[in-house]
DNA sequence: TCTAGATTCATACGGTTGTTTGAAACAACT
DNA sequence: AGTTGTTTCAAACAACCGTATGAATCTAGA
């Protein structure tokens, strides 16, 4: 049975815990084929282990599958605040959209850039978003929600008389946009074909700026 | 084996055929679980007919969902580029971006306002752009190239300056706010919590408008 | 009415799935 | 050494999967 946890050697330097090799194995997987596409054979395979392992150390698959995700949901979470509280206090009295959205926006498309983990990562998130295998809510409370705080807050010290109902549709504009392009980038083959190059760095990024700075003041009045 | 094709009722009005009854037991059920978590003996069952019906009449499962998502590809993109056209050649030369904008997004989020029938389009296009089990490139070329070019037309025929790459991304922009909407108001319990009423009609089609016509003003230069 | 082809049906096959089990291996403490 | 509790392991379990098969059923034309 899953006993109580503790810890089997006190400190020292040693290869991975199975626990943990199990999370790093399994994100990929879960990114590239799916929650049910994934069998804990792969997992376990991969994580160089047995198979009754993941049984052992979480109740089961879905158990296995929540931490993945909680664990990431997290690591983004933080990423993308501090990226927005260190431009407000950067910048102090004289930050303007046009630096808070590109600040934003690099921040968000970053973990992209990279192939390898990038991919990884915004493939879990958007499976997870269509097809939930979390408590309902736990993407909203952990991640949409703080984000749309930190952000409305960080636009309204530079637009006080924005609206915050204004303030939040027009960062659901942002992100919306955002999004799309880590989408479309995700597609098999993006790069040929006519709308590939329209999501190439940084003339996407300075579009994306110019854009919704024109839409964030005309939403303004 | 699955045979030429031939209609065995010349003209009849019965009770659809098994192979009409298929596509539309499968569609809802691919969009729900998607497609490795949808079982043939679940279609088949959906349908009241016999598992063998779906190596019969298509030639395994794999063939019955492409079947399944190039009949939406088909009807999405003729409805859409059909509002397009319709708007501009009724506005004749007073057509503006308001307007044009307007309509397209009401196209667009038109089938979701009926909870039962947009849902179910929505995830399977959703979950096909994650993982594609239709060739490569038939999204891209049966979906959002003809849309592209009808919307890149209509908007050079108001705007003739904008730029053809200038064009596709204010489009993007657009589209990617216009999914975003889509994909929130599917989320689980979303007209609860803080950021369900932000997608509420028709606040939410005037928000897009305006944002992406400003977007689009400031793109021009 | 008879026949040929199209369609349905119940059933079976081989393979994969998540989970369980009981024994073996391991580390730490008396 | 001996004991105890944690962790790993190979093997087996029942359930489900997609597909194949051959007989039964049905429809249309001769």
């Amino acid at each position: 049975m899953p006993p109580v946890r503790r810890p089997r050697r006190p400190s020292q330097d040693r290869e991975p815990e199975t626990l943990d090799r199990l999370l790093d194995a399994a994100e990929p997987l879960f990114a590239a084929r799916g929650y049910g596409g994934t069998s804990v054979r792969a997992i376990t395979a991969a994580a160089g282990c047995n198979l009754a392992a993941v049984n052992y150390h979480f109740r089961g698959k879905a158990s296995l599958y929540r931490e993945v995700i909680r664990r990431r949901l997290r690591a983004m979470r933080e990423q993308r605040i501090a990226s927005i509280v260190r431009t407000m206090s950067e910048a102090g009295r004289s930050a303007d959209v046009e630096l808070l959205l590109r600040s934003f926006t690099l921040a968000f498309l970053e973990p992209h850039l990279d192939e390898s983990k990038g991919r990884v990562l915004i493939q879990l998130m958007s499976r997870e978003m269509i097809e939930p295998h979390v408590p309902p809510h736990t993407f909203e409370k952990e991640m949409i929600e703080p984000v749309q705080m930190a952000l409305t807050r960080a636009l309204r010290t530079i637009y006080p008389r924005l609206e915050a109902r204004v303030a939040r549709r027009c960062i659901h504009s942002i992100i919306a946009q955002l999004a799309h392009v880590v989408q479309m980038r995700r597609m098999p083959g993006f790069e040929r074909g006519t709308c590939g190059a329209d999501f190439k760095f940084p003339g996407v990024v300075d579009h994306i700026v110019r854009f919704s700075a024109a839409g964030l003041r005309a939403s303004l009045s």
